[in-house]
Formats: C-alpha cells, sequence, structure tokens
DNA sequence: TGCTCACCGAGCGGAACTCGATCATAGGAC
DNA sequence: GTCCTATGATCGAGTTCCGCTCGGTGAGCA
C-alpha cells in the first residue's frame, strides 16, 4: 500500500447515499449541485436551520429533486460530511505525492496542514465536526477507525513503525484530538485562530512521538 | 478562590434558562422532571430526532406545559446540557474535599474520573459533547473557554502554576482534547471504553506535564 | 371566595416528505 | 442523420408531522 493509496484510493463506500445511483450525465451535476448547495446553506444557517427547501432552491431544483436522492434531511448532511472526508483524503495524497514526506511526522502535518486548507477555503467543511451525533440506535459505525487503521497500516509499510492495536489505537486518539483542537480553532474566527492550529501540530506530534520516538526510521 | 468555590459555587448563570421563574413548589419538581424526560429520550433517539412530544409525553405533561417553562425545543436541550455541566461541577467539589488535591495533577485526574462515572451513571450525559454546533451566527459564545479561565485561575491560586493567556489557552486545548476522547470512549460502549479513558489521562497529563512539570508544587 | 399560578390540548403555520404527471435523454431502428 | 420510445429525471401541489400559541379550565394560596 502506498501514500497515494491510501488517501486517495476509492475504497470508501458510503453506506446508505443515495437512494438512485445516477445514470445520465446531468444527474451526477445535479447531485454534486445539491451538496454544493448545502455546503453554503450550511455556511449560512448553521446545521439545524438548514432545511430542504433552502438546498432546492439554492441549487436550483426543486424539493422532489432532493429526495430524489436523499432519503431524509440528515443524509444530506452526510452525504456532504462524506465528500468532505473524501476530499480531505484526496487532498493530503496530492500533497504528499508533491512533497515526498520523509517520515511519520511529515505525514501527519501534511494532513494537519491539508485539514486547515480545506477549512479555510471549501465552504461547509466544518461538516467534518458532524461525527458522532444521531445517536440513533446502537449501529456501528463503520467509519468509526476506519481512517486510523488505514493510516496505521500504511506507517507501518512505508516508515516501519510497529503496528497492530496499539498503534491504531493511538491514531484514533490523535485524529480525535486533532479535529476537537482544530474545530475549536475555527468556531470563532473564520480564518482558524492560529495559535490553536500550532497547538494541534504540538499536541500530535508529542502524543505520537512519546510512544515511537521522534525520528523512527 | 477555593476549590469548592470554582466547582461548586453557583456563579453559573444561565443565559435565559426557563421562561418563567417556578413560584409554586409543584412547578420546581415539573422542570427538572421535564429535564429528565428530555435526558432519557435524547439517550434513546439522539439529538435530533428528539421532540417536544416525546418530551411531554414521557414528563408525564403536555404540549403546552413544555413551552410554559422553555422557549422553544433546542432551549430544553441547552437547560440539559447546562444542568449536566452544574452536576459535573458538583461532583468535582465533592470529590476534592473527600481526597484533597496534592497538586494540579490530581485535579485534573478527579475531573476525568468524574466525567467517565456521570457519562455512565447520568442519562443524557453525552449532551456533554453538545457544544459548538449552532453555527447560526456569528455570536460570540460566553462559554468558549469560560471554563478553563476559572480552572487557569484556581491551578494559579492553589499550586502555584504561572498564569496568564499561556495557562488559559493549554487549559481551553486540555478540555477539549479530553472531552473529544472520552465523547469516542463511549461511542459504541455505553460503559466506555477503558482504553480510550487510559489515553484520555495519559494525554492529558503528558500535555500539561511537558508545560509545567509532573511535579510543580 | 376570589385570585393567581399551573396546566391542558385543539389548532395554526411551516417544514419534511410523497407521488403521479410531465419533460429530457440515451440509444436503437432505419 | 432522424425519428421513436423506454426510462431516467424533474417538478410541485398536496399530505403528514412537528414546533409552537393561546384561550379555557383546574389547583393552590390568602
Amino acid at each position: 500500500m502506498s501514500l497515494s493509496d491510501l488517501f486517495g484510493g476509492d475504497p470508501f463506500v458510503p453506506a446508505q447515499q443515495v437512494r438512485i445511483e445516477p445514470i445520465q450525465q446531468r444527474s451526477t451535476a445535479r447531485l454534486s449541485g445539491l451538496l454544493d448547495a448545502a455546503a453554503t446553506v450550511v455556511d449560512e444557517v448553521g446545521f439545524d436551520r438548514i432545511t430542504t427547501a433552502m438546498v432546492a432552491e439554492r441549487a436550483g431544483a426543486s424539493i422532489g429533486t432532493v429526495y430524489r436522492y436523499y432519503p431524509d434531511r440528515v443524509a444530506v448532511l452526510q452525504a456532504l460530511r462524506e465528500r468532505a472526508v473524501l476530499r480531505f483524503r484526496h487532498r493530503v495524497s496530492e500533497q504528499l505525492k508533491i512533497s515526498a514526506a520523509k517520515n511519520w511526522w511529515d505525514t501527519v502535518d501534511v494532513a494537519i496542514t491539508a485539514f486547515v486548507d480545506l477549512y479555510r477555503s471549501e465552504p461547509g467543511f466544518r461538516i467534518m465536526h458532524f461525527s458522532d451525533r444521531e445517536g440513533a440506535s446502537s449501529v456501528e459505525d463503520p467509519e468509526s477507525g476506519f481512517f486510523a487503521r488505514r493510516v496505521a497500516a500504511m506507517l507501518v509499510e512505508e516508515f516501519g513503525l510497529a503496528g497492530g492495536d496499539e498503534l491504531i489505537l493511538r491514531l484514533e486518539v490523535a485524529v480525535e484530538m486533532g479535529d476537537s483542537i482544530l474545530s475549536r480553532a475555527f468556531r470563532i474566527d473564520p480564518q482558524g485562530d492560529e495559535r490553536f492550529i500550532v497547538e494541534c501540530r504540538v499536541v500530535t506530534h508529542d502524543y505520537l512521538a512519546g510512544y515511537y520516538g521522534p525520528n523512527v526510521r
């Protein structure tokens, strides 16, 4: 498994993203258009105030079209989140190709930078912090830890870190920490409070380095 | 400012908790009953699916009664959250009295334990992770950092830590990290995945100790 | 016996969501 | 190239459900 493989590859099959897979060309445009609309509306009014009518109008579509693709309101939000995750991974993949990472820390740092950049440029990116809610039923979240597992496999292969459940757990913790601190950075300041961003890098680095050393490989 | 002061004292004035202050006795019972009902419903169906009708029915009250006390649906959730915060602070205060903390780490550890205990025993306690959402408007959240500021003042006074914005920032980061990791611990396992709880203590301790040393005072 | 507090629940407005009618497109027949 | 048609895609009026109001009724206090 290579770097680009890890972050770029598709193997992220949305559980229930759309009701009906688009067949004609215009519908794929519609689909992304709906998500674009949802993204800007989220930035404008927030998660809770968003209505399906707003999304439809913004996308130049009718209510019915929204429900053709998504079973309900929250499904739209979830789809938006999945797209954001995909774009994040894609961005990381690109950056890793440009500036080849020399060690595990470079990789993590690139990921943090990508996250910050997308937070700044991508409408509705704060949807990323829209994870656990939905206490509805005790359904296992297939995404939970998925990302950490893939990164772990990659780090083991690329940089020879000691793998296993230990590494996966720590990466999951690191992801959780990083996400929360960065979200805090952007909670008030739309450009992101630099102090928190710096602190995120420090914390993540120190936490992982504490177990695997700053210069492994 | 003393420990019990910090965590126990009232000085947490809810912005807009209730519409009408209860005058007769039965109404205070109603109020807490409504919140109890909201708490169990939150555990059952989640934040988004909760309806005012559910809360009313569960509390053995009518719709109108809910709205007598709370201006709208989210106000009920906010009130529930405020009560949870209050109970958390109260619990910490009690525990600090029982086992007098000898240093800053004892204090933090007690807080983490209290958080975990309440997560396990208190219905709807995961409402605690219901903080930032409400991206609606760029209204400054007065709560953001409030807790960290108070804890900082207390640590400076009790244990002689170097204070200032530096300490406040770090405590805010620590609170954010701790909350997210603990929430992750309980995301799937209702008893809390012990691995994440342990990791939360380690991370919080190492992070703060890295700047102030493990044995200050 | 009044007077205020507390409670109820039918009803209103608006948002989520459905469904049959209508339009657009791909792709085969010629 | 041009029809033609099956089916995908879109629309939006209508239904249902939910948040919230308000006038009427019961419960506690003086």
